[in-house]
DNA sequence: AGGACGCCTTTGGTTACTTCA
DNA sequence: GGTGAAGTAACCAAAGGCGTC
């Protein structure tokens, strides 16, 4: 059976539906009844139509009848959400039985799963891409008051900061700061020189502190996240 | 080699919403 | 202001190609 595809008005099924009968309308909302074309469910199946929803009749090769277009129930869709909960992949049995159970070919299952990975997939990238979005703000943010603490200390011609080395505590080039691939950290000492108070050294794998706040040089960051809580 | 499977991209149908006469 | 047609965007099932095992 197949209806020809009528897409000039929503008052009749567009599409043609194993088990339903051709002559099937539906009243547009507002109309009779106020059963809009959302809440209508296309695939709920007449009595007695039930393996007709299994159908193999979509294939459709070059020269067959135009594609359809289905739309899984509430309850299907359900179904698929909590085994999908359960496990993102199905093995051939699960498929199968799956499919059973929603009066679904196997094909639409393994389809519908695969288009829910890709989704769950999306999801996850998106929400990757806003959290990246709000370190690279949270970073320039750090940036920028670094920059201004730098401008700071440069107004009050003190002395550029002096990165010692770990070994011999000998004062080291500040090029030669190395950060830590796995937790970017910087992990070079440092010594920052203050009027009157005297050096301050601190190891530098975080923050530094000094007596005077304003002097305090932040190196490096703690990325959010991050596995493991030590280096 | 070839079959099964998953991923990716694209296609096409449906629906909700907006605009305009 | 209410109404219906046309246009548009978003969503999603499905197809097809490709890589991997």
């Amino acid at each position: 059976m197949a209806i020809l595809p009528n897409t000039s008005t929503c008052l009749e099924l567009t599409m043609s539906i194993p088990g339903l009968p051709s002559s099937l309308s539906i009243p547009s909302p507002g109309e009779g009844g106020g059963v809009s074309m959302k809440d209508l469910d296309i695939n709920q199946i007449p009595s007695g139509g039930e393996e007709e929803c299994m159908e193999d009749d979509d294939e459709s090769p070059n020269g067959g009848p135009p594609r359809k277009k289905l739309r899984l129930t509430k309850e299907q869709s359900r179904l698929l959400e909590e085994s999908f909960r359960q496990n993102h992949t199905l093995n051939p049995k699960q498929k199968e039985v799956l499919a059973m159970q929603l009066k679904l070919k196997p094909r639409q299952v393994e389809v519908w799963f695969q288009n829910r990975r890709a989704r769950s997939k999306l999801k996850q990238t998106e929400m990757e891409c806003e959290y990246l979005k709000r370190w690279f703000g949270s970073l320039s943010e750090q940036n920028r008051r670094l920059q201004k603490e730098v401008e700071e200390l440069r107004a009050m011609k003190v002395g550029p900061p002096t990165v010692l080395s770990p070994h011999n505590c000998e004062p080291l080039p500040a090029s030669t700061l190395t950060m830590c691939p796995r937790c970017e950290r910087v992990t070079a000492t440092i010594a920052v020189q203050q009027d009157r108070a005297g050096p301050t050294t601190t190891t530098a794998t975080g923050t530094t502190t000094s007596a005077n706040p304003t002097l305090s040089a932040k190196v490096g960051f703690v990325r959010p996240r991050h596995p493991s809580a030590a280096c």
